[in-house]
DNA sequence: CTTTAAACTTAGGTATTCCTAACTTAATAA
DNA sequence: TTATTAAGTTAGGAATACCTAAGTTTAAAG
């Protein structure tokens, strides 16, 4: 069983591999965990050493099977503690990631379990990304898009935020939005290429950047 | 803040002062942790510098003010985990210890107000045992008995459990007894001063030894 | 009061994970 | 193609927490 820090590496280098353009260096790693890359280096010849990554000196890594296994597992923990800290105890947005990253290294596979089957085996996290199972397969979710494509005047449901900042998460709960909240999309400004969408009853203009955080799928109402 | 290792010193330390007969000694604390006594001299001596406990060399131990605080918070987290496994995710009384022992130090202060909140600011943990408030007061508890002082023909309420193994724990589960479970002393054995409780509709027959794990308070019925 | 055994500490060593500084390799721009 | 810079690695060191083996102190028995 690996470490809390090889845990934190291989979920962090899981997690930079799903940007299918570029490979692995060691600087976005020790970027990411804000790690020297020094520390960097050495960490990842020892995972390469122990079968959770391949790696060729100055050439970068990816993760084997073994490794993704790995990530899997940790994102497994992470998602649904950050589900059951939201539903159960009412966490808010902004403060469930904190508490997951700590949590998601000290539950026994039986907890977790037990946590799934008290939250009825959900499909996604508080932010709409998807749970892996036990086994370590992630569900197929239905396709969305982001909301710079979506369409003005039609109907949209939210079912994915990424989490880029607390501050960010924040505003979006004080605007009302919330998974799987329903949103109109009302005008797009050419001008900055910022969409102007309805919650309830107000209107909001989100700017390109903060749209790309935000991903949808349209609803026939 | 102590790391995970300084907070089971802490802790052991802590329940092995309990006992007041005797003070608490390196071999002491090395069994309770199951570590050399060489590791526990050093780390004694490190938090001694860290001014979380008294010592003397050769001449045993004493947590200073700010160790029992610190041993309380510890305690506090895996009450406070040791209820909620139990009252909300259904783990047994067997099974919530273990998975404690590991959350208690992965616990953020505001995520036990979180959970302290959601189960109504509770006293007592699964086992009967007081938990701490956030300033590490322990709560007033009315006076209780082990069953080998519980007078035959009276009815009993169970209050506290003390949990010396699974084993036992699941043995209680079994024979229905709970906390808060009435119980009728039915006779004594004086032959092995074992008793014959009544619970329910079953009777059962508690040898001495175990009879020192159980506790209760009288019921006026 | 001395011997002896138990309790305790120190010495020396290992593993993990981090650091800075120095050095090496690879990629890029002139 | 070569010089420069960015990327990556190695060297050397620190902190934590453990170990075994050896040495020291205390306490208890004779």
């Amino acid at each position: 069983m690996p470490t809390i820090s090889k845990e934190d590496y291989i979920k962090a280098i899981y997690q930079l591999e799903s940007d299918p353009d570029k490979s692995v260096s060691t600087t976005d790693v020790a970027n990411k965990l804000e790690v020297s890359k020094a520390a960097t280096s050495e960490m990842v010849q020892r995972l390469s050493e122990q079968g959770f990554l391949n790696y060729e000196k100055y050439r970068g890594m990816s993760l084997t099977d073994e490794g993704k296994k790995t990530a899997l597992h940790v994102i497994r923990r992470h998602r649904i503690w950050e589900l059951f800290l939201m539903d159960v105890l009412g966490l808010s947005w902004s403060e469930v990631h904190a508490e997951a990253e700590i949590l998601e290294h000290s539950t026994s596979d039986f907890l977790i379990e037990k946590l799934d089957e008290y939250l009825g085996h959900p499909k996604v996290d508080p932010h709409g990304e998807p749970i892996p199972d036990k086994y370590g397969n992630l569900p197929e979710l239905p396709d969305c898009v982001s909301l710079q494509l979506c369409e003005v005047g039609k109907n949209y449901r939210l079912v994915k935020v990424i989490d880029s900042s607390k501050e960010l998460m924040n505003y979006f709960t004080e605007i009302g939005l919330s998974l799987n909240r329903m949103v109109m999309v009302v005008s797009r400004l050419s001008y900055d290429n910022s969409t102007i969408i309805q919650v309830g009853n107000d209107s909001f203009n989100i700017s390109e950047k903060i749209s790309s955080n935000l991903f949808f799928i349209e609803a026939v109402k």
